[in-house]
DNA sequence: CGTAGCTTTGAGAGTTATCAAGCGTAGTGG
DNA sequence: CCACTACGCTTGATAACTCTCAAAGCTACG
């Protein structure tokens, strides 16, 4: 762990991106409840922030960068579960430990909370508790959709779908840098980094999106939409 | 709907498996609130319990037989999100409407809450609350896993692991009737009916399982294991 | 300007899907 | 009680999509 949050490389154009920097409406994860504080932290590129199976003691909320977590498989194959980026709230479990390993993709700043203090207010509070309910539940229909995109879906509708949730969640300006590497996408979508690429080729082929230097993408929703088979 | 009970067909034999009429501690779905109480109600063999969409106005607590939770694209694949047992409880939402559709598998009784009067003990009791969250994050790990066996396991993989999992849920016997077709258990594994038969075919040749009378299944836990490379 | 790592592209192999029959089992009606 | 019908299951042949292996092209950074 680094101390010091240093500047985004050049490389990391993402964090760079307006919709990084804008709209942290509360510091505090729970409305509500300010009393809650979290302590700045910043973690470099490729860093892991935990790991699975370790005690579950902090929740994290992330400033500026983007994280992945992950599980792995015991022969090495890895299954990306979620991509978190500013504003997201990710750590947070249920059980005394971490299902999954998390890692800073970009160099990261996030606000770390004491698990004991969210959990002690949700025993007390109602509302904190039902907060908790329902930000679990979002992230289980994120767990839902991709299901349906891994059991069900082929590449292309696999990757335009991907496309168009990072804009969105990006801002939806339709042109952004992907914070994440080919490996990162194909390991969340259940794909190769050479059908990524490829497919990636093919959406460009076919006018549905503009690449420039590798990471920097430009969408077209109409013509993805279709391709996402939606 | 059927308001009345009908015994199980003799096709439905997973109905008469013992794992399916024991241990209901407690037929209240939340623990110190015996005042949230349920209605009996039944469904017959591939009836719909809601639709995707609808009004997420009850849930249900299953006393008997097993329902599943599928999504379909707009062309007609089916992604099945989820079985459902005797003591699991289904169709519990934090939104509006339901994400899924839910239909019984078999001849099923289930308890009917109102799903407005679970909200308002959550609402005021943070215990109720928090056992909703727990709940959830069941679901999540629940639908995690599956992410990882859709993206990253081979087909092999996918039934191995979905077959210890049955026999779990279904009491760990190691013997059992499958309540669900192979349709159903391709839709959950992201494969085609020919592909599990063709598996299943494979796993007993390789002396993983024994068939007998079509959904009837011996599974050898050893040997199973190694095949779902864990 | 050179290096390292990421990305792209190509060729061939493999797993799973698709299309097509048969087979078996369960429930039905004579 | 037995044959009939329907539906689910199995098996075979072929095709398609994606993976694997391999190499070259970029980009970013030292």
């Amino acid at each position: 762990m680094t101390t010091e949050f240093t500047p985004p490389t050049a490389l990391e154009t993402f964090a760079e991106h307006p919709s990084c920097r804008v709209e942290f409406p509360e510091i505090a994860p729970f409305k509500g409840h300010p009393e809650i504080i979290g302590t700045s932290f910043s973690y470099s590129r490729e860093e892991e922030i935990y790991g699975e199976g370790e005690e579950a003691e902090f929740v994290y909320k992330i400033v500026g960068g983007a994280v992945r977590t992950h599980n792995i498989l015991n022969d090495g194959r890895r299954q990306i579960t979620g991509f978190h980026l500013p504003g997201d709230l990710f750590g947070l479990e249920s059980g005394a430990t971490h299902r999954h390993t998390a890692e800073a993709l970009t160099e990261t700043r996030v606000l770390i909370f004491k698990r004991r203090q969210i959990e002690r207010a949700a025993a007390s509070f109602a509302e904190v508790a039902c907060q908790l309910w329902t930000r679990a539940t979002t992230e289980l229909r994120h767990a839902q959709d991709l299901a349906v995109l891994l059991g069900r879906c082929t590449a292309q509708e696999r990757i335009a779908a991907f496309l168009i949730e990072v804009d969105e969640r990006l801002g939806g300006t339709s042109t952004f840098a992907l914070p994440m590497t080919r490996r990162d996408i194909a390991d969340y979508l259940g794909l190769t980094v050479e059908t990524v690429s490829r497919t990636l080729s093919l959406m460009e082929e076919h006018g549905a999106l503009l690449r420039s230097g590798g990471r920097r993408i430009s969408i077209r929703h109409g013509r993805l939409r279709q391709l996402a088979g939606d």
